[in-house]
DNA sequence: GCATAATAGCTGCCAAAGCAGTAATTGCCG
DNA sequence: CGGCAATTACTGCTTTGGCAGCTATTATGC
């Protein structure tokens, strides 16, 4: 069924797509964590008020499913940027289990303060990258990431179609 | 100095590198993760067996770099391996601060049973790639990688060297 | 329509990661 | 050579994530 792009009796982690994503995720990490602290967010703060932003999500479930963050940690941690005023609670009617959270002008002043930089970072790490190197990047990792989550829950996209 | 890929005023997380890592590394998890439980091993115990069977690491503060895994922590996880007879912990007189890791028979047998569930998922995972694709996947992926690195600690490479 | 299952978010508890400080060893520089 | 800084691994303490259970609300099957 699946191509055999590996093989067991040859296998080495050095060349696996998975071994390279996660020192990827690794290093990137390490660029970019010490970014946030130096404006009193920590990573996971940053993350929320990015997907609220960009549309990647609009539920405390949205967000951990996208990043496998634990629901019960992730509480806590929109506690914590509600009380500092940068997101709000909403409860919609339409169906009144699921929270609506939505930025604050701070929070929306906040996150676009931090942009600017973490573009500065990214065009840092991708210096020796030609314009058509990233595009294809992009699009392989796109791809990687479509393949991975429909073997994981084929009915999603399924539904959502 | 760095090229302009990303721009400020039209940055959005999805068609981020950092974000598409991040949720390429997110995915691989929920992928990998339960079949190494099903085994008896948490994620971390295997990426010590796995960077001790190819060479990534010999030592304790190897993987910590590598893996971006603390080490205080780490210590506790070999204490767990050593405990199951997987590794041993070998001090050589070369430098008496380092303890080289290695895998016992049991340990390696464990890894190499692994492995090809490993490569399954891999090429569940590329199914829809060409062998043109993967191949430039993991070349971009080294290639960012590299870069990285190198932003990270310029003295690494060079004393290498 | 009603009982049951499923979903979303939250709370408490436990295990694991992060942090700081320690001891042993080695490298470095005067 | 000698003293100080750096490195490696380890140990306690704190913070955070992961898990199970709970409540409220909505979807589903009879």
């Amino acid at each position: 069924m699946s191509k055999q792009h590996y093989q067991a009796s040859t296998y080495k982690s050095q060349m696996s797509v998975g071994y390279l994503v996660k020192r990827a995720h690794s290093l990137m990490l390490d660029v970019m964590e010490p970014l946030f602290e130096n404006h009193g967010f920590s990573f996971i703060q940053y993350v929320i008020l990015a997907a609220l932003r960009d549309g990647i999500a609009v539920n405390p479930k949205d967000i951990c499913s996208q990043y496998r963050h634990d629901s019960g940690a992730l509480t806590r941690v929109i506690d914590q940027l509600a009380e500092r005023g940068l997101l709000e609670r909403v409860r919609r009617d339409r169906d009144r289990r699921k929270v609506e959270l939505q930025l604050t002008p701070a929070g929306r002043e906040a996150i676009e303060r931090l942009i600017p930089l973490i573009v500065d970072k990214l065009n840092e790490a991708l210096t020796d990258f030609t314009k058509a190197e990233v595009q294809e990047l992009l699009r392989l990792l796109i791809k990687l990431n479509a393949t991975l989550q429909l073997r994981l829950d084929p009915n999603v996209v399924a539904a959502e179609a």
